[in-house]
DNA sequence: CTGAAAGCGCTTACAG
DNA sequence: CTGAAAGCGCTTACAG
């Protein structure tokens, strides 16, 4: 009735747990026929070993964290898939959300130290995750890699795969600029995030050497959002001088504001160009098909995971390691030359 | 340097292990001057008991495991924050991706059976899962709680969270007819699952109420996705004798017809009613916004997690019990009289 | 190739 | 209120 054990199976089989032990992990140290009869009982009595026992004993589990912003994005969706396929079977997935994260208790660290993951890979590397990571005392022998964002400071020597932020930013703000708008807002995520200052930068560059002044107040604050997007709509289209194009950080906000410009009598693209980030499936079911920066998010999660199997097989191999993977501006018709 | 255990801090305290693990769990059974001290030694050396043995010794852990279809859902995305606030600090929610699981290796039996969890939510009780459950000898034992998804025949004695879709489905398609619609198609979902069976026989009945025939023929099946939708859109409009409106059973079908439709020359609402499923954030940012009919995801998620709760702690209760929560008709502008 | 034995870090009756 | 002791189900040197 109850789970049988190992101490069951091996009585049954008339061996010694070792032998069964050695018949589950190490086959090839078993004798043919020992491990036939072995695996019989094993069949026969649905022998399953406890998994919780086996990681106690072994100090270590099978378990792979993937920290992520939240459910709900369709890139972490496509990030994780691409983790998954390289992963495997030989390591279970689990994800954890930031933002589920509450100051007071701290279920990260719970997971990492107390329930001793092998590795952990983190999709956001805000400072309150970052930090909680450094405070860690065994925090070196924890292979991490970050993905998708590039690394705060706190996380010097840890392996990183994303895209180049600040040229992507650059390149989408040199595309509207090439297309006659020089009154650009770039709606930009979280104020302190790394990849947020990224391509600010690449923004304000991108402006100053087109040789646009006061380009810094043309930097706006937003949750990464629909709702994100409308609030900032209210803040930026009300008024009479309203920018031209907006460049947002990602293609929720830009969504947002598309969803609200007709109530400030703007029609996207002939009086306001609005450019998202991600290339979310919802880009080009937009209407107008929205224009954006797409990141190869399949393969910043097959890379990462790559990086983190390494990381596992090698320990002492040092950490710092960046790896940039392309973005390509994907125009759909969200954007448009500046009229008049 | 290594971690400390639990005998390290009952030498350095001067007490026993049994002692400290009182003060870990049951500070009340523990005298107040001992009590100190022993937290003293806890938090100077930064002991953390190790959950793995904790609950490799209690037969138990503190983890919740909520499988979903893929992460990438909003939808989704509510249903676990409702989960999360219910089940708090006490429970670990760990997300499953039923997409991910293959054929051949079971990760989800092995989550269940050997690493313990103390309880399911399924929000997806398609076959591969519901079945797999059923297979299990001890699976009475485990609580587990449906919810989104009405219950198959496999699980008939789970607790279940959902909204009627079979009334649901009913009023969308009534209040198209009642529109002067009556070339009406139904993109479903995956044949064979619960929930798009009820909402099939709610739109059937619901057209063969209004005298319409051969309904059965009205039925589309696609994938859950914009890419379904835009599969579906080029079977559906491509004729001369195409439908005035179309119900889909999520809102990314509905978009991804949407976004297609200008290429068969259709504008939506004028020449087609396109109505959605769910009331995702997208829905409301489409243009023209989608009409659909609104579950209450967070509500869904938290009354889940209640269930859970007193299923995990009254383990001899029947199972049978449903709850049905409203839905809502949410009509904006992809919806609009039949013309002509 | 196999078995006896120790032990991973906790919890929990059982005495006192 | 506290301690000594057993034991959860495995794995892993260590002998043979």
């Amino acid at each position: 009735m109850s789970k049988p054990t190992i101490v069951e199976v091996a009585r049954l089989a008339g061996v010694s747990n070792s032998t069964v032990s050695r018949c589950i992990n190490t086959p090839e140290k078993v004798e043919r026929k020992t491990l036939a009869r072995v695996r019989k009982v094993i069949e026969e009595t649905g022998f399953r070993p406890n998994l919780l026992a086996q990681s106690f004993r072994r100090g270590r589990t099978d378990i792979v964290l993937v920290v992520i912003h939240n459910v709900g994005s369709s890139i972490f969706s496509d990030i994780i898939d691409g983790i998954r396929s390289v992963l495997g079977d030989r390591y279970s997935v689990i994800l954890m959300e930031s933002r589920s994260e509450k100051q007071g208790h701290s279920r990260f660290i719970d997971l990492l130290v107390a329930r001793q993951v092998v590795g952990v890979i983190l999709l956001c590397s805000s400072p309150p995750f970052s930090r909680r990571l450094v405070e860690l005392d065994n925090f070196p022998r924890l292979p991490v890699v970050v993905g998708l964002e590039p690394i705060s400071e706190d996380l010097a020597s840890l392996p990183t795969v994303h895209i180049d932020n600040y040229q992507a930013a650059h390149d989408a703000t040199r595309y509207l600029l090439d297309s006659g708008h020089n009154d650009i807002v770039f709606v930009s995520g979280e104020r302190g995030s790394l990849i947020t200052q990224d391509r600010e930068r690449g923004f304000v560059d991108a402006m100053t050497q087109a040789g646009i002044t006061g380009v810094p107040d043309r930097l706006v604050h937003s949750e990464l959002s629909i709702q994100g997007g409308v609030g900032a709509a209210h803040r930026l289209l009300a008024d009479k001088t309203r920018p031209t194009a907006l460049f947002c950080a990602n293609d929720d906000i830009a969504l947002g504001i598309m969803s609200v410009a007709p109530r400030f009598g703007l029609r996207v693209p002939d009086d306001l160009s609005v450019m998202g980030f991600d290339d979310s499936p919802y880009a080009a079911t937009a209407n107008p098909p929205l224009s954006t920066v797409a990141q190869p998010a399949r393969e910043i999660g097959e890379r990462t995971a790559r990086r983190l199997l390494r990381a596992m097989d090698t320990p002492d191999e040092p950490g710092e390691w960046t790896e940039i993977l392309p973005h390509r501006l994907v125009i759909r018709q969200s954007t448009a030359p500046r009229l008049g």
